[in-house]
DNA sequence: GATGAATGAGCGTTCATTCAT
DNA sequence: AATGAATGAACGCTCATTCAT
């Protein structure tokens, strides 16, 4: 029978912390609703306490995690990479080897599986509105670049064999394939898209397809 | 000789005009001065005060001509109309009697001469910047429609008369002309841009005309 | 008979500012306020916003008046000078030719009248407490030497005309007369002070005053 | 032989000493750095974070030492004692009986060596920043009446033998000799004191004691 | 039509403190 | 005895907006 040695005891309770934790869980989910809030409101938009609160914690609690918002965003895409540039590569000999069509094929079927992921939407959305920093849209740009310098050489390989047309350089043929992709992509998959765009964006990639195939078929021309 | 009734006056009072000092003009620098500054830093990044002291007013003097920045904005957007949409359009009888290549590439260069505008830059700018609003990158969809139903007319009259090829929709062609210029476009023709980023946008856009012009010859395909 | 125009006019308040202004006037009382809770908190534990709420403004109102806490210190101290230095100076050959006695005693007097103000209080409270800046007591000590300086001379006459003591040089006769009354004041004139602090500062001064005149007057000295 | 109970034991544990690891050493440090750095900063401007990491541990292991900030802050001065006071006191009747010359330059002494000591200069800037806490400056105005008490006796029977002048009394001959020593300890010797800073003092000193030893000698006065 | 003093909301960030481990 | 993830309060400061002049 202990004596309440402190019967007067106020009690008020002070602050402290619930229960829980996992620190690099809360990293990642800080990660993850910075990226989906930065896509669909640009990163001065979005608050710290909104981040905190869609993760799940309080806002100073951020600061465990990271020294700041900026540095949140500048995490975000020192994972990230150059965001175009995420289409797998095939094999270079191989796809020589192979029928231009089916590669060709395999390539956009790639790209597309890229391009309409979640992740890719947003930081698309991402790169595209915040147009003063290092990430801006140079970032496609130079993904684009990259994608000429590693395709040009199985279109020279095609124009060799005579199996499509020789007026035109192979990076140029390169780019006929895949800059006309970005304008559904930019247009239409973006972070908050529906089965509509998604539906919109496939035909006009099946269209560009289509017309691509047909138009560089080995023929005459005059240039 | 008229007596100065009022010698004070420092300048004289001409009769037709009305005596508000400026209202107008104060307004459309506003507006230019936002445009300029939303397409730079953002919208959210962008203050009333900065606005203001670009405008050479004070930033509550702002408010005698808006009711805020969100109504400084919309302004901004209800003035431009579909951003892309500006492509002054050729006359469709005259055009479907002419010859393909010569309209395609005088269609071209209004497109080019719109594009490369500073106010066009700007407003493609804040377009892809402010995606949550009415105005987002829906605009930019929009004017691409826009010109395919303007244009499909004059490509049916060549399909019909044999000059371009015919295994493919009207609609489709179109597309594949002026979607692709879209892509150097979004990427070089920014408010803040460079010579060298004119340069190469143009560079992109004439091989595609070459690339296009040769594409739809009427030659026999099998889709 | 103007229709109404806007029937269905919501009219929330919005914020705004209630009536009255005097932009010189805030400052002043801001300067004041801030002072006085510098003096009794120190810097550090002086919040803006209790600097506003003390002068009647809200803590935003006051960046119309100072770029922040720190401008508003350092405009404090700017205003006031070398703290110390205040001793109004009586004529230098004046001084000289009267009687020591009287001379001095005046001299204290007018430092008591300076010491004792309330100004002159709380800027000693923030002097000692605020150690870092450029503001610390080294003020202080510039203020003993700068009084150093200025009555050397008067000493040095009385010293010729062997109404004082020869065995040490005037600066030091200067430093035996004031520096000890630095004690009283840093121990009991402080911002706080009250009557009871008053009168036992009083007594010290008038104490050491005695002393001192009865300690230089001239008389055989082995040193 | 004893058998190891517990072969894993990364050290083998002795007998005598209770097992806790270092409990009253790491309070002891947070007490030697929490000085450094109020003395340094100011309370206020001190964080628990800081404290914890130059005592080599986190900041919420400090809470199992102390009870809070304010408590350590406390602490420091529960186990300071009034802070002048520490002039280890000769043997009065051993002063009384000596010659005044050598035991006031004893004295002396001592006071230099005790508030020239690194924690005793810590204390004195703790002591002047913090005005409000019970720990102020009215410390300093006990030390210094705490000596008065202690040496009024010898002075009062030098003056019975002659020695020293009597037309003052004993309490205020002392505080002639001390109080003046407060400015030079309170301009410059202060927690971060450079060696110009020490010798300025110490020549302040000297030449105080000089004049305070001829000032008292024995002589005709008129008050 | 314009100014400038003022406001209240809210922002990014820091801090003393709590608690499960 | 110590850690580290977390909290809630508060801080210095910015911003869009109001209103008397």
């Amino acid at each position: 029978m202990a004596i309440d040695r402190n019967p007067s005891t106020p009690a008020a309770r002070r602050p402290g912390r619930p229960p829980k934790s996992d620190s690099a869980a809360t990293r990642d989910r800080l990660l993850d609703v910075a990226l989906e809030l930065f896509a669909r409101q640009g990163f001065a938009a979005t608050t710290v306490r909104q981040i905190g609160a869609a993760a799940g914690i309080s806002d100073s609690a951020l600061y465990g995690h990271f020294p700041g918002k900026q540095a949140l965003y500048d995490a975000l895409f020192d994972q990230a990479g150059p965001v175009g540039s995420r289409i797998p590569a095939l094999d270079p000999d191989e796809m020589a080897a192979a029928e231009p069509q089916a590669v060709i094929r395999a390539l956009v079927e790639r790209a597309w599986a890229e391009w309409s992921s979640p992740r890719a939407r947003q930081f698309l959305d991402v790169m595209l509105r915040e147009g003063t920093d290092a990430s801006g849209p140079g970032d496609l740009s130079a993904a684009i670049e990259l994608t000429r310098d590693q395709l040009q050489m199985p279109f020279r390989r095609w124009q060799e064999r005579g199996l499509v047309r020789t007026d035109l350089p192979p990076r140029q043929l390169v780019w006929e394939l895949f800059a006309p992709l970005q304008v559904p992509r930019i247009l239409y998959l973006r972070g908050d898209v529906t089965d509509a765009d998604l539906a919109t964006a496939r035909q006009a990639v099946d269209n560009h397809l289509a017309y691509f195939l047909t138009s560089i078929m080995s023929a005459e021309r005059t240039p």
